[in-house]
DNA sequence: TGTGTTGTGGTCAAAAGGACCATAACTTTG
DNA sequence: CAAAGTTATGGTCCTTTTGACCACAACACA
């Protein structure tokens, strides 16, 4: 039985008794694009996997931050320097997972406004925006164990809707009610009734301030919508809710 | 402006290119004893931060998954063998968190239901149970950031109770409503009518399951409750929610 | 036999949530 | 220019959920 944490390393160093991994620190970069849910991948140039998709990622050098190292890796890639949503959602370490040698990584996820300015810069064959359900079923392949990462970010996105105000990370610095629901259908995959969304919304308190302004309407005309920007955000139960499978009649009694 | 995602190593190894890290995970134990919430804090021999407490921990090894990992420290320092609720929270890779190398850590939280029976067989002075509070407003000096570990483990907690079952984890194999209620109570800090508790679980589907028995009143009397033994859990919106802050501007961080 | 204590069922009102309609304010089309 | 289509927004109505609270049941203890 061991009854000392040897978190660290004891008095008598031997370097062969503590393995060395190689840290690496991966992003998942996601963003509303065309009503759906898009996620920048990059096309690995080495082998192994090359050629395949892969998220894009980056070791860790010994003298910054985790997120020091994610926010790097996420400008590296997009260009955007960000105080966007960078958040640590998972660490993967299996042995195998890295052909090569014993490769830690540690999983951030990026919600960005737009990066599709980003990505037509960037070389066409070398990065692309793909639907999260292109990913998630299989019709991309993935490097690595890149596959269950993104399904991990991705639910960790779903859950993060519910609990915190990331909606509004999607959407640009000034948005309408019914950009703001588009994130929520699309990322959820339900249907929100538009007038019932706005109640929830304006009666909390301080998540979204109106500007004075509206927004032109689009193609199909309409009125013009009302622009908002994003307020605070909050810990736990925001005002939207994800409903549950709820199993309800319709027109009988 | 880079366009490769290098993650791996490229064709050519160059070993110094490439900094090694040491990997450990850290456990944070925690269970319900005496009404309150409780870690496993154990207790440093070795420099640095010799005889301060500290989370169990270990390095990882090459060939076992972090997963893995995070049980095998869990069960060489209580002897629980444990399906136990074993969920990753955090990685923790600050350049400096261990003065002598390079250290990212990957942080476990494991909530048993009663570890008091384990640590009383260990000795006494390499492991103790502490109430978080304790650990939390710093009346316990913690080494390395394992403060920091600690509070985010509790937060973790906090959340997961009003998103998954996991408060089923805390209580004994068989238990009553009072003593899944005050599991609530103790990891949020409130109070819960215990008729609405009740009224709330029970509707809720297959999450308890009511066996036939009763248990035995306690020292003041009262009705026997009925005993429950865990059911299934669910994702997202368990029947008992968290309630909003009401009042505003309270700043207790 | 009381008295105190806890579990369990119930009521009642307030709040929240969902379905749906009506109108306002724009668009494009005839 | 008028009509038709579309979106935003305010409203109503009804159901469900939630919170507060009461009453009784079933035990321990004095």
């Amino acid at each position: 039985m061991t009854k000392t944490s040897d978190q660290g390393v004891p008095a008598r160093y031997d370097p062969s008794r503590f393995p060395a991994f190689a840290v690496t620190v991966d992003v998942v970069i996601l963003t509303m694009t065309g009503g759906r849910l898009q996620i920048l991948l990059v096309r690995r140039g080495v082998a192994p996997y090359e050629g395949m998709w892969a998220i894009p990622g980056g070791f860790k050098r010994p003298n910054e931050t985790l997120a020091q190292a994610a926010k790097r890796e996420l400008a590296q890639e997009t260009g955007v320097d960000s105080a966007s949503l960078l958040t640590q959602f998972g660490a993967y370490g299996d042995p195998g997972r890295d052909p090569r040698m014993n490769v830690v990584t540690i999983a951030y996820l990026a919600v960005l406004r737009d990066v599709g300015a980003v990505v037509a810069g960037t070389d066409a064959a070398a990065a692309a925006l793909v639907p999260v359900s292109q990913a998630l079923n299989g019709n991309v392949e993935l490097a690595f164990d890149h596959a269950q990462i993104v399904r991990d970010a991705v639910e960790r996105v779903r859950v993060d809707l519910d609990l915190t105000g990331i909606a509004t990370a999607f959407v640009g610095p000034t948005f309408t009610l019914a950009e703001l629901r588009a994130v929520y259908e699309a990322v959820w995959g339900v249907h929100l009734d538009g007038a019932n969304f706005r109640r929830s919304v304006v009666t909390e308190d301080g998540w979204v301030i109106p500007t004075g302004r509206r927004a032109r309407p689009g193609a199909p005309g309409g009125k013009p919508a009302e622009l908002y920007r994003a307020g605070r955000m909050w810990k736990y139960s925001s005002p939207i809710r994800r409903s549950q499978p709820n199993q309800r009649r319709k027109g009988d009694s």
